[in-house]
DNA sequence: TATTGTTATACTCTATAACTATA
DNA sequence: TATAGTTATAGAGTATAACAATA
């Protein structure tokens, strides 16, 4: 026999001041982050972090961060010019054209993880192994139910 | 006698993988509720959360969000045809307009945090009560080191 | 005809510079 | 003169509509 009480199943509503907090912070260091490392664009590292695995096209880019197809143009337009990825003509479908990482395109992408990625751990620096913990925890949650 | 260890006093360079697990996190959900709750744009729903805290002038508004003054004036403006927002001259000082949130505004602050809230709490619905608990700590852990 | 990508155009949010009113 | 706020103008990132090339 299966006892089903109200604690026991919390309901979304019950979830909101968590869901606070956890939305509060989220917002708080994305920020944060986004202020501190002008490097290069969010909207262009987004798409160079989807190149790192492998080559696509500009209808794939496009799907994938969820923008127009005009605007992915413009975008990959713009890392061309910087030199950070190149386009080529589809040889099995000539309408189509594969955008693939440079290696200059690789070091951007690195140095930008590199910098957005130190400013969050500066700001770890003097949290307890268990803060770290609870956290790493945290992180890990938010990731898999954002991402299904 | 303090015996201190390399493992003891962790650096920043150390806390790198944790760093980006927690800013993918959080960069993750804080683009997912943007995109999930259009209701009230960010940067209005800002400067009525700050409203709530009581009245403030266009220049200290500004200074909170750390926007220039054209571009709070031109927000309060929208938000003002909107009914959100009052704006009176300050009696003592002319050259200054008091921003007061309406009944009206306040309503709005409420459905949009109502709106950000749900959409959070739905995607941790059926998460255990000990990730809950992690994940509580983790934000608060974040909120209070972004924050000073 | 349908599809892929680009160009033309416009809207939103941001900024700096110039202006108005007041101190 | 200095300060608070607005208006004028421009740039970045986004969209929809129209177009060119190819399937």
């Amino acid at each position: 026999m299966i006892i089903v009480t109200a604690r026991s199943v919390p309901t979304t509503t019950d979830l909101i001041p968590i869901a606070r907090e956890v939305r509060l912070a989220a917002q708080s260091l994305a920020r944060h982050v986004k202020d501190h490392t002008p490097s290069l664009a969010p909207h262009l590292f987004t798409v160079l972090a989807w190149l790192e695995e492998g080559a696509a096209t500009a209808g794939d880019l496009a799907a994938r961060e969820r923008v127009s197809a005009p605007t992915m143009s413009k975008s990959v337009s713009e890392l061309e010019e910087r030199g950070l990825v190149s386009r080529t003509v589809d040889p099995r479908d000539a309408r189509q054209k594969i955008v693939t990482l440079t290696s200059s395109g690789r070091r951007a992408l690195q140095q930008g993880r590199k910098d957005r990625d130190l400013y969050v751990a500066a700001l770890l620096v003097d949290s307890t192994p268990d803060e770290l913990a609870d956290l790493l925890r945290g992180a890990q949650l938010i990731r898999k139910v954002v991402e299904q």
